[in-house]
DNA sequence: GTTTGATTAGTCAAATTTGACTAATCAAAA
DNA sequence: TTTTGATTAGTCAAATTTGACTAATCAAAC
């Protein structure tokens, strides 16, 4: 549901063709939310069929024909109901690293620091490369903040974690 | 992968039938981890297919059979190869929450000043339940201490989103 | 006596997600 | 002049995940 609610939220702004879409999720928000072109596609098409949304073809010179999506009425409609139901309740999130963490014991002891140092390192790396996004627009840059933070938070629960086990 | 971690590591540390399994999953992990019914079958059945799970069936007067799953070496080695993998890399999380946040100058002040004081009560019931959870066997104490800290750090994010936008 | 709830096994169809792939046009680099 | 990369459109089969459901036995509550 939230990626739908995040598609309608795009189209709304800015009606956009599909290429514009992925390219936006892919070069704006990737840092924060994963969604890739097959989900992207499959859902404008639900949401097409369910009237949600329309399809506009435009054709500019010889170029592949442009399919530009935009919110109907009803699409409108759907993207409040989504709205509320997102902001008025909260999605716990899973963190599946913990798997590897909470079976830790069945590696010898330098292995097993050699594996934490390399994710720390990856974690390092992904909050350095965030850290380096630009001004975003809208209330996006939020989600970057949060997802700093996050990291932060991430990256000094996981120095605990190795230095109690060092 | 990280889901075939997780059974392969709960069988290794003791061999379980599949009510067993999913009542373990339902009732110690389910604060942290979501695995769901089907989906451990599933997983438990394509394991077994590709060998790394042996299944001897039970039969305890006339209840129904009992399967026991457990480990076959060929199961080790893909443990210790999924758990080399897992505690290695850092695997990023999404907040889908956070798109509703991205969009929420649609709505006016006091709707949105109700749903996000919604969103904070069920993210703090949540906590609270959480802090009551019991000393937990083995690592997965961990899972739950990181839990907390992260919903803990949650809280504080929103009330200073709600802080910000009151 | 009967109904409920725990124990044991799942299944099945449907929804969702993804990796890998195709196809055409045009601008710019080599 | 050829090749590469961006622009535009996706598709397709396969993998995964899930909600809703079935079926049998036994103990305990009512």
């Amino acid at each position: 549901m939230d990626r739908k609610l995040l598609l309608l939220g795009l189209l709304r702004m800015q009606e956009m063709h599909g290429y514009q879409l992925n390219n936006y999720l892919d070069a704006f928000l990737a840092f924060c939310l994963d969604v890739k072109k097959p989900t992207a596609y499959y859902l404008l098409n639900k949401m097409h069929e369910d009237g949600w949304i329309a399809v506009e073809e435009q054709q500019e010179g010889n170029r592949p024909v442009r399919r530009i999506y935009s919110l109907t009425p009803e699409g409108e409609q759907a993207y409040q109901n989504l709205l509320r139901e997102n902001l008025g309740s909260y999605a716990p999130v899973q963190f599946d690293s913990d798997i590897g963490l909470a079976f830790m014991d069945s590696l010898p002891e330098s292995e097993r620091n050699l594996l934490l140092a390399q994710r720390r390192a990856q974690l390092a790396q992904k909050l350095t490369e965030i850290e380096a996004v630009p001004e975003h627009p809208g209330n996006f840059q939020w989600m970057i903040e949060h997802q700093i933070r996050h990291l932060r938070a991430e990256l000094a629960w996981l120095d605990e974690i190795i230095t109690r086990f060092a």
